[in-house]
DNA sequence: ACCACTTATACTAATATTGAGCATAATGTG
DNA sequence: CACATTATGCTCAATATTAGTATAAGTGGT
């Protein structure tokens, strides 16, 4: 075993994963990594291929950069500069997400005797070019995550699939203790029984969904195969989860820092920023109050200049004044 | 060199690094690790007093925890079983606050050719008892940040001292750009010229001072032995940055979730309750409407029982409902 | 030119929340 | 018993939010 390739034994490597979100023709895109075969191309680094690869080999992965201690003045500028190397996007807004260093999560790191630490990171782009990551695509995050979408109302899947199949995991609790707990988080993270939904809970739906066996990537889900798409595609690893802690992070910050506009074009009209919230919310909001709280925050300014393709009377270009960034405002919805 | 001992090069080494906050006679609170001279006990590990232990030998610092591999099954369990085992508290509430991977945070890793990657975490405690945490004392964390508490109205110090101070470091800048923008940020953190005052940004205004050259902690401020105590008292490499990370946290935290009944006894009163979140975020309450709002939200119910030494009128102690603990429920104050 | 259709934007009424304060209740103390 | 002290109930105005209606300004079709 050599000491500088092979890590020995008790030792940490440390790895960064992004989820890089951007808005295309009104949708929530995050790039994924694809691996369709066995085939591997050797470009990428041994940790790399570690870690956006799953045992089975099927699941789409999140992108994942290493951490070269040697050449990364912080952890952000390493992931920054992978990014931007890697998909000639100019990241405007980086979030360290969560740092997980779950045994178990890379066996092959285990079998080795070392711990894959990872730093999640959320980063927004503007620029959708294709980028020069290998196999990755732009995927809508409600593939992964179709009980989130509710802006054509409820989404069927809940209540024809979900829901039922929760209240059957709520029966089937060992005891009566067991069971009212189940019940009562059932309601709080998916809204049952006139309790709202609240849609910051991505993640505490995803785990629970997770704990019920319902997510193809429990071992011991029943039915793998049949699963895996039904209640949204899986991912490699714990990836999913990265990204559900993401898309809650970013649901909550929209509410009070303007973020937003990270994933905007320079120029944009009011109805085109409140379509991006709409599709990061996963809700409809009401166009004239939108528009007011818009203003009211001095977020924005009109350009002057006119967006006549609108389909109907043309609309005000506003932009962003950059200048407030710093403090902070509420941009609540 | 010894690769299981000796760190590689290239290679990466975690240590965890606790705000631990407590609540003791209404005061917000911090365990520190003092450090009074060279002598070092050698019950610590190795990595614990390169951490601990500033170049100058003379600062406080933040309580740290090896992160093992090969025992620990997560991060956070590292740092529960490291922390409840030293300190023999109860930790109610653990958060990740950040991982910094910054170069040069110790010169002496760095001379080895690791890397030292803290992940910092903030803890509540509700139980005070001594510890076993070598040298580790309560401190009163506005002794760190004596202009963030307004509790007995605007710190004297930020008139008299800091603002004078920012305002001259304002008229330093070397062109007309730099010197907008530093007003701009000045306004924004520290409330120049009507612009109010935003309790949460703590790390921004401590981020702004380091810039100025007004905390000891930046190499090249001005007469340091002189700085040192007035502008806060300094601690050990990045740790008064982390603590300030944690403070600004859990003071916007406690707007939005039930966090502060972590650091609760039991039952408590009303005002109990209110002092406790005074303390936290630096500023006074309107009693009748923080009871107001203590009991729309529902997160607390009367014990029947009452409490007889306030002084005045008994009054009713009220106990945290716990069940409700997993909704998003809003504690704004 | 006129129509149907689409989107933008102004304005309003009803309701809820918030901020500040007054009034009263219940205790201990000199 | 007056008085200081804290608890607690209640009011009132200012402000914010929700859910609309009404009107403006474009498009394309006939």
């Amino acid at each position: 075993m050599n000491a500088s390739t092979e890590p020995a034994n008790g030792q940490v490597v440390i790895g960064l994963n992004a989820v890089i979100v951007a808005i295309i023709e009104e949708q929530p895109k995050v790039l994924v990594v694809q691996h369709t075969s066995e085939t591997l191309t050797a470009q990428h680094e041994t940790l790399t291929e570690r870690t956006a690869l799953p045992h089975n080999n099927r699941h789409e992965a999140l992108p994942f950069g290493p951490f070269y201690p040697l050449k990364h003045r912080t952890l952000e500028s390493g992931l920054r500069s992978w990014v931007e190397e890697q998909t000639d996007h100019e990241i405007g807004y980086v979030e360290q997400l969560y740092t997980f260093g779950n045994e178990g999560r890379d066996p092959r790191e285990e079998a080795a005797g070392a711990r894959l630490v990872s730093v999640g990171y959320l980063a927004l782009v503007q620029d959708t070019a294709p980028t020069a990551i290998e196999n990755a695509v732009w995927q809508d995050w409600y593939r992964f995550f179709p009980w989130e979408d509710w802006r054509d109302g409820p989404p069927t899947i809940l209540e024809s699939d979900i829901i039922p199949a929760l209240r059957k995991w709520i029966e089937q609790a060992e005891n009566n203790i067991e069971q009212k707990d189940r019940y009562e988080r059932t309601c709080i993270t998916f809204g049952l029984d006139d309790t709202p939904w609240n849609d910051e809970l991505v993640l505490e739906r995803y785990e629970l969904l997770y704990e019920a066996s319902l997510v193809a990537e429990r071992q011991d889900s029943l039915d793998k195969g049949d699963i895996s798409n039904q209640h949204g595609t899986a991912m490699a690893l714990d990836h999913r989860r990265i990204l559900a802690t993401a898309i809650g992070r970013l649901r909550g910050k929209i509410k009070y820092r303007p973020v937003v506009f990270e994933l905007m074009p320079p120029t944009f009209t009011l109805l085109q920023l409140q379509k991006v919230v709409e599709a990061l919310s996963g809700s409809l909001l009401h166009k004239q109050n939108f528009r007011r709280l818009i203003e009211k925050k001095g977020l924005v300014e009109a350009t002057g200049k006119i967006e006549t393709q609108t389909g109907g009377r043309p609309a005000n270009q506003f932009r962003f004044r950059r200048e407030v960034l710093m403090e902070r405002q509420t941009l609540g919805i």
